[in-house]
Order: structure tokens, then C-alpha cells, then sequence
DNA sequence: TTATTATATTGCAATATTACGATTAAATTA
DNA sequence: TAATTTAATCGTAATATTGCAATATAATAA
């Protein structure tokens, strides 16, 4: 086993765990957290700024790119990463739609 | 190797990753949304719910529980889970105002 | 007491994730 | 052209996660 069973839950579940997934790893936290303080990103500044190996960090903006977080801009000797505002909204909205489910709890403990 | 090096990270980027991997399994999500649309929530009823197996259902009750999410009380036979407030708020407010670095962001691509 | 019911725990197999050294690819510089 | 630089990719080891059957636990019902 280990497989998670996808097909029995619902889109909307799925994306939100999706998302979830991507923000579940604290390198990715800080990656995320440097290209927002950053008005430029270089993955070299973050193999710096984050204690990985260049191979580790690499492997994590790919992950961001491929859940289409962020975006890279391929320039000479060197890529611009930066969020993929677009996708970003749509995350945030989704996310903060289910964490303000609790408005609609009914607790009885 | 496989193992995160959790303590190179701040504590504001750790508690942020791991509240987004207890949001990062489908399974999880669908058990939160049951729980906010339930008065009441039995584990059994899950499993109903869900197609998963029961022992599966408890695990993921388990790792809710574990991070403090959900908290359970336990009656005769049966358990009634319910949303934390307290933490839910805390990892609601950790979780917006991270996504909300957006507003800082200077883009360049 | 002996079923029965409901949930937790254990053990294990399958799969996924994390990390990094080594290598590759591609542009830049000497 | 030959080194250098920078980031992606490959291969692999270590660890974590997912899922479930089987079993344990504990209260209720017969």
C-alpha cells in the first residue's frame, strides 16, 4: 500500500491537500518566504541562505514550479524564480476558505 | 539521509509546515469538513463516509489529534472528535498571514 | 458471563519524500 | 578554445507516509 487513494475524495479535497503538500516541508517555507522578501531570487542565494545542498534546493523549487507556485525565468547563467501570483490567489483562496470553515463549527466538547 | 534538518529552520517555518502536512492528505481534509459539518463526530462515521478502512481512519484521527487540531472526547463506546478552537485559531492565523506575504511581494518576471 | 460493538494499536508491505554526491548542460570568462 | 560558473538532473540511501489485516481494548447488551 502507501498509495493515497485520490479518486475517492473530492477536487476541492484534493487541491487543498495539494497545496498543503507543497507548504509542508519548512525549505520550502523559507524559499517561499525569501522570494518574497527578495525583489529578485537566484537559487545560488538560497543555497547561501538556506543551509541544503544546491541538488536539495533545486529539487524543492521544482516541486514549487510544478504545483505552480512560483514561476522561473530562464536568463543567462541563471534563473529568476519568482510566485506565480496568479496561482498564488487561487491557492490562498482556497486555503483560507477551508481554515475558515471553523465559522461554521458546532462543537459539543 | 531522508530525514528533514528540521533545526536550520526558524520555529515560525517548522510550525507553518507542519500544520500544512496535517492539511496535506485528502483523508485529513475530508475528516475536518465532516467534523465542521457534524454536531457531533464518531469515528465510525467516517469510516462510512469515507471509503477507507477503519484502522486507516483512526491513524489519520491520530495525526490530527497528534498536532492538536482535533481534540476527542472519549465516551462509552465511541469518541466524539471535535475541532480544537484554540490551536485551529493559532494555525489559521499562522497560515493567513504567511499567505499573505503576497502583499510584499516585488516581482521581477 | 459471554457475545457484541466500536475504536485504538500493531505489524507489515508499498509508495513517497528528503537529502546529497556526482554528473550534465549551458552560458560566461579567461 | 579551455576553464569556470550556475543550476538541473540522475542515482541512491535513509526515512516517512499510507493503507490495511489482524489483534487488542473497553464498554454495552444479551
Amino acid at each position: 500500500m502507501g498509495l493515497t487513494k485520490s479518486e475517492i475524495f473530492t477536487e476541492e479535497q484534493n487541491q487543498i491537500a495539494s497545496i498543503a503538500k507543497a507548504f509542508a516541508h519548512p525549505a520550502r517555507v523559507a524559499i517561499l518566504q525569501h522570494i518574497f522578501n527578495s525583489s529578485t531570487c537566484i537559487c545560488g542565494d538560497l543555497v547561501d541562505e538556506i543551509g541544503l545542498a544546491q541538488a536539495t534546493i533545486s529539487q524543492h523549487l521544482r516541486e514549487l514550479k510544478n504545483i505552480g507556485l512560483i514561476k522561473g525565468n530562464i536568463e543567462p547563467t541563471s534563473v529568476c524564480y519568482c510566485i506565480d501570483e496568479d496561482n498564488w490567489a487561487n491557492a490562498k483562496d482556497l486555503i483560507s476558505q477551508f481554515l475558515d470553515y471553523e465559522s461554521k463549527k458546532t462543537n459539543c466538547c
